[in-house]
DNA sequence: CTGTTACCTGGAGCGCACTCCAGGTCAAGG
DNA sequence: CCTTGACCTGGAGTGCGCTCCAGGTAACAG
């Protein structure tokens, strides 16, 4: 089989697979788990994580927060919103922020290449 | 006088002048200097620095190209080439790939952007 | 001349986000 | 049963890009 388990739909994948899946390491995953990130992830009768569905989804927003440049603290923070059903609105809160922070950041991102694409029409007049 | 000197139109700043108009602070100045990707900074008699317009030109660059994610070492490259009056070709093809970086990342925000949009208006939803 | 502020140096230290390691365990294939 | 490879743990180490520090000097205001 290719998944590591399935009853009812619901996966269950190992730590390799999930690794391929989600793009981060081994070890990242790990450290997430440590550091409070991720919990809840079971384990087989013999101690191997059983990741699934929903940790998958959970391993992919984190993902996305990171990317977009999110520190880890406050990933944390979410992360701690998240385990408490009556906080949608700090969440939505949270995030608003953060998309405000990514809008900030794509917006930087094409001003400076405004000055790079100067500079490389600069040398190539030059050149 | 606002500026620390001032001959035929070329002005000399001080570093805290050339931190505030860069937005660099005055020890990323001296690490960019001691590193090698500033050199040929004007000192006073007793020592001081005085950037020229030149040297904030420079910096301009540098700043662009670190906040567009371009590591040191990378950036110590482009340098070095510019010491060189015959690298012209070089310094695009460096600038051209960097600029190729710049556009992935600014659409991978946009795509982890949508995913967090659909996040918020998912808690929206539910909230 | 004196005080204050900005600047100098070399070198150590820091925060972040992993990443690696040693020494061991589990589980599937043959 | 044995081998092999993926996985386990706690803890140490890494790379990056600064940032801070102590102890000292320059320059300008009053």
């Amino acid at each position: 089989m290719d998944t590591a388990g399935r009853i009812d739909g619901m996966s269950l994948y190992t730590p390799g697979e999930v690794a391929q899946r989600t793009g981060l390491s081994l070890d990242t995953l790990r450290y997430y788990e440590r550091i409070g990130l991720l919990d809840g992830v079971d384990r087989t009768p013999g101690g191997r994580r059983q990741y699934s569905d929903g940790d998958l989804g959970w391993l992919g927003i984190l993902r996305c927060l990171r990317e977009t440049g999110m520190p880890i603290q406050r990933m944390l923070q979410f992360a701690e919103l998240c385990r408490d059903d009556d906080t949608i609105t700090d969440r939505i809160a949270l995030l608003e922020q953060h998309d405000q922070s990514v809008r900030e950041q794509i917006a930087m991102l094409q001003a400076q290449r405004t000055h790079l694409r100067g500079k490389i029409d600069y040398y190539r007049a030059i050149g």
